[in-house]
DNA sequence: ATAAAAGTTTAGATTAATCTAAAAAATATT
DNA sequence: AATATTTTTTAGATTAATCTAAACTTTTAT
């Protein structure tokens, strides 16, 4: 059994290790919980002791399998209640957050399970994050990052990847969420930003930076 | 800002001083939390330091008006998370006490103002409980113990005064839940118990011990 | 009314999570 | 390659919550 501490320690390490295959630093680590080197490096002592990462001193943490599995049920549960929040509360997809991170230390499997069924067992949050099912298998989706979009080609908005409230709250108000059709009209060279059709309305400009933090499909 | 673990014992400590207007004793507390004297000496310290209750030394503790409504509103989250349980994620009546423990401690006031609305603005829990509205205040209906009922009286289950699970399942058993339609037939003398028609069905026998944990109404 | 019993508080430790400052190791620079 | 810089770890403290054992009050019983 994991503390609250401890869960939020490895939830991070486990996101922060997520697409490369190279260990995660102990400042990476700090940075991510706002907290300081020296005590991560105790934290990560712990977990690694309980053999949910494998830890080699100066060069950083891998999460082991267990780890894994135990990181993506809390990934789990973090979703299905952003979903909650989303779909049965009326909450805005930038207020779930924070309310989220408290309820996915909530210990109860049979919760849980019943949330998923109340949901209708969801495959993506509301965020257009996957939502590992109870065995931490993962629906992924090809996607591509807007910046990188192929030039008049039907688009969907399919995820974001920052959660931020400004950035979600700019994002509701030029008109996108998820399951939005975009067209990208053209690409300007000079700073990287984007004209955008989104619904088939007349093109916008969106900028790089936020191009980079949209997933669409094809 | 309370800790999780001070809200527990100003909980408990709310309970216990329910009914009585005596002062709720050091001993009284450390029983019902599975805890030792000791420990809940230092924290009635902290918890009359942050005034939410007054302490006199080796006479006892007396929730303060700040208190009750802190108090208050975590018996208000309870019972919210218990009904919503119940209603909406069809959990047993005798299931819900340990998961709402927990989630009772979510801090998020906008959460709770909409998870009343969701379930319709419910004035009792699946026990029977009142649940305080976002004020505190509470609306209570005039309960009568089913043991000191008037014999031969149409009578209305209203609530249940312990939550165990043998005793909730128990009553499941003989048919026995909120709204259910009672009539006492008979007092036996000998040990207290009861002749009890349940929804005008052929009367059965229920122990003194039972009817001392259901409350009715006429 | 005094002694015994029961209940409560204090003193001193322990564990988890955190911090700062100093030491050690790895990386970058000249 | 030697030195400087950055990163990480260790050492030593602090706070919250808990415990046991000893000391102190209050209550009960003789």
């Amino acid at each position: 059994m994991l503390s609250y501490t401890e869960e939020n320690y490895l939830k991070t390490i486990y996101h922060l290790s997520e697409g490369g295959q190279k260990s995660v630093l102990t400042n990476e680590i700090a940075a991510s919980l706002l907290t300081k080197a020296a005590t991560v490096t105790d934290m990560i002592k712990k977990l690694s002791q309980k053999e949910f990462i494998t830890y080699e001193k100066y060069y950083g943490v891998n999460v082991t399998k267990k780890g894994k599995t135990h990181a993506l049920s809390i990934v789990r549960k973090h979703r299905l209640w952003e979903t909650f929040l989303v779909e049965k509360l009326n909450f805005m997809w930038d207020e779930v957050h924070d309310v989220a991170e408290q309820l996915e230390h909530i210990q109860s499997p049979l919760l849980i399970e019943k949330l998923d069924e109340f949901l209708g067992y969801p495959t993506a949050d509301p965020h257009g994050h996957p939502i590992p099912d109870k065995h931490g298998k993962i629906k992924q989706e090809k996607q591509i990052v807007l910046k990188d979009a192929i030039i008049d080609k039907a688009l969907t908005v399919c995820a974001v990847r920052n959660g931020s409230s400004s950035f979600l709250q700019y994002l509701s108000k030029i008109g996108v969420s998820i399951g939005v059709s975009l067209i990208v009209k053209e690409r300007i060279e000079f700073d990287g930003s984007l004209e955008v059709s989104i619904q088939n309305k007349k093109p916008q400009l969106i900028s790089r930076e936020a191009a980079e933090n949209i997933l669409v499909k094809e």
